[in-house]
DNA sequence: CAAGGAACCTTGCATTGCAAGGCTAATCCG
DNA sequence: CGGATTAGCCTTGCAATGCAAGGTTCCTTG
């Protein structure tokens, strides 16, 4: 059973740039990724999503990446958003209220056939 | 190119409960389908995503056909809603709401860290 | 009959989320 | 010390689905 059936496939697309908005804030690590957007309760990711897809943006170059050491425990690998990172994100974000609003008028009244 | 880069991603999943609230009003063909949704202007398809849709969603049993004859031309086959297609439009559409409000969080506040 | 168009469908591909499993380094406990 | 545990990172193989390109069928028009 997938980790949440229908909104497996909402997820498509929408998590890397997620991703992206939230190192807006301040550089995260991987585990932390994912636990804030399970904090957000219709995000829910597993590692085998957010690995690959770190390292997909770490090759597009919308984010750098850096290894701290911790005061316990394995070294962690940080990602920061980049200049093109902050430029995809701003992009994506249009897109993103265009889409979500042509959807929630479908919803809404079926379209407004015709 | 695709037929829109950034948004071809949004739509996986989307698209399929689009087109079977869009059934609520009234029975359409695939040409109609299309044509409503490009109205729409965020959610552009083409046939070759379409058809293999419809034909998904009537395997699936959301939808039942029925040819219709027209004045001039090829017949066309109506996708009307069936009743599981109507509990799967409701259920979706509860999943769609809070899904698009957890995302536009993290794009108005980049996710309210920790 | 040939040409054209509308509607439908199929094939092959790319993207991307996921489950499962593996690796490494530090810590804990007997 | 040495096995078990934990945290963090990553890889492999798979499945879902949107898309481009191309093909088929049926009807009309000249």
């Amino acid at each position: 059973m997938p980790i949440d059936g229908l909104a497996t496939q909402l997820r498509k697309g929408v998590i890397e740039y997620c991703v992206l908005a939230m190192l807006k804030e301040a550089p995260l690590y991987g585990g932390e990724v994912i636990e804030i957007l399970r904090s957000k309760g219709q995000i829910l990711i597993s590692e085998g999503t957010i690995y690959p897809l770190l390292s997909r943006m770490r090759s597009e170059g919308f984010v750098e990446t850096e290894w701290r050491d911790t005061p316990a425990g394995a070294p962690r690998r940080y990602y920061r958003l980049s200049r093109s990172g902050q430029k995809a994100v701003a992009e994506f974000r249009d897109e993103w209220f265009r889409f979500r609003n042509s959807v929630d008028e479908i919803f809404r009244d079926g379209g407004g056939q015709r």
